[in-house]
DNA sequence: GGGGGAATATTAT
DNA sequence: TTCCAATAATATTCCCCC
């Protein structure tokens, strides 16, 4: 196409945009309010049902995949958790989510008969510069495999096709087979729950190895498509079919048909896709006729996709949750065209980046980008684990966690100056605690010693979860930069005569953690306030950690002997109360 | 007040 | 009878310090 056309075309665009908008914004001031009124009334709580929602978890209304009995499931999974800690937290949360609503209906309150005109005025601005963004050129496919795992284990298996059956254990579902989902048994749901479900359901474990083999003969059909496919993980990629399409005849449809009959052919597994002009439709577009098939939204017609959006329940959107979609909810917005009507609002209420989200859905535009090879931020390893409280047993995990993620950190060459530990208490209360260091540090060793001070820091706890995690990363290789950059920064313990120049460089740096004289620092352990270097300062609390460790076995031998009396760190001072 | 780090929340797979 | 994951990214809120 020339450059001709394409400026032509999309002038035209322009007036269908605008005509769109006309349209859609005639109706009279007060009338539209009268509406949005009404909307809202209709949106009054139901606490239990908002509760129930929560409950039945995340996959229930994305991909609507029959209404079986929705109320049926919903109050059987109800029952089965009601006055579990899981439960009780949810239901804390959901309190919370609450709260956080009244708080912006409040606002909502202040400002609802108040002349808007002016931040409409701002947000028709900000609506015609998105405009300018959008790219009508791309041919984006979403290509999602339907019940990838399960259908992998039934290729093995095909008695398993005859019957419901899931992948994942009695904890936590990846998958289910579409038997299984007529029960109402879905990916993120726990075993047992299904079970309770579906008595008959067939557990399967995970087989990686399986699901990797499967997916790289996917990918070897994606390659050929589209070299810069972009896999988001062993099931689902996006392909822009941009250049391929414009060295064939095939429609995009005609294109993605083949290239479905092509996986089929090569791993006997369907998948489902979506075509549009951007990432974020195509994946909305992927959901729409699976399992086993395919939509296409014309990707060079402003209007076809406005009209499309229009009408499309924002949590369809991806990055749109079940929290998103309450909060939306209760100012009046469920579809995407609501955001249009109630766009002054939302520009009071949202904060600028939701609220941009939110046009960018309102208009249909998306990113195209394909831009692999974004360097990983954040490494962890967390594991779950029935009640822990002892000491001694928590840094035995500890210990263990810090030996995998030494390995993890090992496969990628990584090393990080930020350590954080994750505790889940058995009430599922989180609580992440971190520290950033002058280095970098890559050691199971080293990582331990951090977070050993952190957890102490917390004691005592009653944990089912505990997790380390590493960031502000870096390759490792350029180690020599880090130690330098160390040893520049920390002032000579024995040099008391630290120049006003490098004083002055110290304060510029601004490094924590880093002070330009010894500092006086507080040892978390034994609490004494200690004037030592970093080096000796580490090596101070680390004979401290010891010898708290001897004395928690200690203690942890005379309690048995005692009796089986539960907390035993209550001693100590509980270093810091956590706000919520 | 505002910059910046730490803690927390949300989302996705 | 019990029983709700692991990993990563990003956004939002909280809080301390100049």
């Amino acid at each position: 196409m020339s450059d001709q056309e394409d400026v032509e075309h999309s002038s035209q665009l322009v007036e269908e945009e605008q005509d769109f908008f006309l349209d859609d914004d005639s109706g009279d001031f007060e009338e539209q309010f009268e509406l949005l009124q009404e909307k809202l009334e209709a949106v009054a709580v139901d606490n239990e049902a908002s509760l129930r929602h929560m409950l039945a978890g995340p996959s229930t209304n994305k991909a609507g995949l029959g209404n079986i009995n929705k109320e049926q499931v919903n109050k059987i999974i109800y029952e089965a958790s009601k006055g579990s800690a899981f439960f009780e937290h949810e239901k804390i949360k959901d309190e919370a989510i609450t709260k956080r609503i009244d708080a912006i209906l409040s606002k909502y309150e202040l400002i609802k008969n108040q002349n808007l005109l002016f931040e409409q005025r701002i947000t028709d601005n900000m609506i015609r510069d998105l405009e300018q963004t959008r790219d009508l050129t791309q041919c984006i496919c979403h290509v999602d495999m339907d019940a990838f795992y399960a259908s992998v284990e039934e290729l093995e298996n095909p008695e398993l096709k005859q019957i419901p059956m899931a992948v994942g254990g009695l904890s936590m579902l990846c998958t289910s087979n579409y038997l299984a989902r007529a029960f109402g048994v879905r990916s993120a749901m726990p075993g047992f729950i299904a079970l309770k479900l579906c008595p008959q359901l067939k557990l399967i474990p995970l087989h990686f190895p399986k699901y990797i083999d499967a997916s790289n003969k996917v990918r070897a059909v994606f390659e050929k498509y589209d070299p810069n496919f972009l896999p988001m993980s062993l099931d689902e990629a996006y392909l822009n079919l941009t250049e391929y399409l414009a060295t064939t005849d095939m429609t995009p449809s005609q294109l993605v048909e083949k290239i479905r009959t092509e996986i089929f052919e090569a791993t006997q597994l369907t998948a489902s896709a979506g075509i549009a002009c951007n990432k974020t439709l195509a994946k909305v577009c992927s959901d729409i006729n699976k399992p086993n098939g395919q939509y296409y939204l014309p990707i060079d017609s402003k209007s076809t996709i406005l009209n499309f959006v229009k009408d499309l329940k924002i949590r369809q959107i991806p990055g749109v949750g079940r929290v998103t979609e309450r909060v939306l909810e209760s100012l009046g917005v469920v579809k995407c065209g609501d955001i249009y009507l109630r766009r002054a609002v939302l520009y009071k209420l949202l904060s600028p980046i939701s609220f941009q989200f939110m046009l960018r859905n309102y208009l249909g535009i998306g990113s195209t980008s394909f831009s692999e090879e974004v360097e990983r931020k954040s490494q962890s390893v967390e594991r779950t684990f029935s009640a822990m409280s002892n000491p001694t047993e928590l840094l035995s995990k500890l210990h263990e966690l810090c030996q995998l993620l030494e390995k993890d950190l090992e496969k990628n060459n990584l090393m990080g100056r930020n350590i954080a530990i994750k505790l889940k208490s058995v009430t599922y209360e989180v609580r992440i605690r971190s520290k950033t260091m002058p280095s970098y540090i890559w050691t199971a060793k080293d990582i331990e010693r951090i977070t050993k001070e952190l957890l102490f820091k917390e004691l005592p706890v009653n944990i089912r979860l505990m997790g380390i995690r590493m960031s502000a990363m870096k390759q490792r290789g350029s180690e020599d930069e880090s130690v330098r950059k160390y040893f520049t920064k920390l002032p000579l313990p024995e040099n008391s005569s630290a120049t006003a120049d490098n004083k002055m460089s110290n304060r510029e740096l601004s490094e924590p953690n880093v002070t330009e004289t010894l500092p006086s620092l507080t040892c978390p352990i034994c609490n004494r306030q200690l004037v030592l270097d970093n080096e000796n300062f580490n090596k101070h609390v680390d004979e401290c950690l010891s010898k708290v460790e001897v004395k928690a076995i200690l203690k942890d031998q005379l309690d048995r002997e005692r009796l089986d009396s539960v907390s035993s760190t209550s001693n100590r001072p509980s270093a810091k109360r956590v706000k919520r």
